[in-house]
DNA sequence: GTTCCGCATGAATCGATAG
DNA sequence: ACTATCGATTCATGCGGAA
């Protein structure tokens, strides 16, 4: 089955717009972070960081369904020796629009940029935070599970006598369906510490994620064809992942050169009809298919 | 040469009081989070824990050096399925008492608790916030370098087979430019990132944190015959291992069982004289050796 | 003495039940 | 309604005794 592609060229809070109230299942980005750098982004300053934002995540509320999720890549930068709080305050301040802050994952970057400084170390973790409408939301846990460690051979061989006590408490009705449980299991369900290495070979955009990570987020939170957001697309990694799993993508990106690239990476695989499901209207710079 | 041993029997806000000024070189603690730990101390409502450790903070923004840090170990529990923001609150109002918040390190705990929800997965960090009074203080960063750039390889054990295969992705491509030089360098500088397994076969006491952890930041953070303060000294580990590592130390415990056990296991390698250098009087619930 | 293996336990969180 | 208590769920580690 196909699924449709929808990218927009445009300044983000705007392009928002243009999405109907409850219509995606996953909003996956990695915004421009506050920088000097007017490079690529425009680099907003860190003291307007919080207000340049709300108004766009109070339009990712909007189009969000109620039982999805958005996941908000992020790390203060260091100013004047010291971490900025535009972070904490957004999470503050996205609370008092209504947004729930149900986790923060860990990415840690097990290949972060070489570097020396005299008074800190290379910064190798990046926030994941995630974001929610209410408090019951779609997450395909079994989607994501891992190997379990070596120790769990031995461990299955014959249960201990705690084990048994700790599962104890309903001896009468499910002793043995617990065990069973356990001899059968070979994965176990991870933690909220993702450990990923940065991908290196993307010169163009400044802040481009590795696939790996949208990947484990599009796997976790919605089931193929349901539909993922990145408002802020740059060179499309989330929607590329994400159409190649067979979720609809929907993207905006302001500059014209990620906008063309991205459109040329994503039509090849998309040349059947435009869903209207997702029910906007066509503006100007879009592309569906 | 012997170093010295202070340790407090008291509320915490109560006898740093009796510290002198500008005295003390490291703080690392780890107070009792928010409504954790009801059992032994009192626990802390969420909404209050703010306002619990203001007072506190500024009497250890006084005694602390200049040149001094300030090691907060924290993480913020699950609130009605959102993380609560007392943590965020807290960084916000101590930059207002006039700490720096220089950095945050985090420690992934490799043993984590575990158990299966709907919502989330297993919480396997904590947030280790760095705090300084002045935009120079002591770092020896030579002293906590590592052979292969990972800090957890040399530290303690090589990662797990398991830990390899969960990697998602591969290993980058390349750095770059730099890499070359980087990799022929014997030894590197860690990240603040740092790994390490909760300790959870202590049968005595509700075990801390892990020994490496203090050691860490008494190594990065202080020389030998500097002063090492844990204003929640529970049982002991930071002064134990600041001992050990021939700093002097200071600390602080409201429960008597503690104070007492500390006391014990502080004693028998301090049979020298106080020193009187830190300036401070003797109180009634008092150990200097 | 090494290595192997059994074993208790940990700053957890949710949902149901009880005051 | 709103808050306290309790049971259920689950994984990796290092210690200590055994081979």
């Amino acid at each position: 089955m196909k699924t449709t592609a929808c990218i927009y060229q445009g300044n983000c809070q705007e392009q928002l717009k243009l999405l109907a109230n409850d219509s995606v299942d996953l909003i996956v980005t990695s915004p421009p972070y506050a920088d000097q750098r007017k490079s690529t982004y425009g680099g907003i300053h860190p003291d307007n960081y919080v207000a340049w934002f709300l108004p766009i995540s109070a339009q990712l509320l909007r189009v969000l369904k109620p039982s999805g999720t958005f996941i908000l890549n992020i790390k203060e930068k260091v100013v004047n020796g010291e971490r900025s709080t535009y972070v904490l305050e957004l999470i503050l301040e996205m609370r008092k629009q209504g947004w729930l802050w149900t986790e923060e994952f860990i990415w840690h970057k097990k290949n972060c940029y070489p570097g020396k400084w005299p008074n800190r170390f290379r910064d190798a973790w990046e926030r994941l935070l995630q974001f929610n409408k209410s408090r019951k939301f779609n997450m395909y846990q079994e989607e994501v599970m891992v190997p379990m460690g070596d120790w769990a051979n031995a461990r299955l061989k014959n249960l201990s006598k705690t084990d048994k006590v700790r599962d104890i408490s309903k001896v009468g009705s499910g002793f043995g369906k617990n065990i069973s449980n356990w001899l059968s299991r070979d994965k176990a369900y991870p933690t909220n510490v993702l450990h990923l290495a940065t991908e290196c070979n993307n010169k163009n955009h400044s802040a481009a994620f590795p696939e790996g990570l949208p990947e484990w987020f599009i796997r976790l939170f919605t089931q193929e064809q349901d539909s993922v957001l990145d408002p802020f697309m740059g060179s499309g990694t989330t929607l590329i992942v994400a159409q190649r799993m067979n979720r609809h993508t929907v993207g905006i990106e302001i500059l014209p050169e990620y906008y063309e690239m991205v459109n040329a990476a994503l039509l090849p695989a998309n040349l059947s009809l435009f869903d209207i499901e997702l029910g906007h209207e066509l503006p100007k710079s879009e592309s569906c298919v």
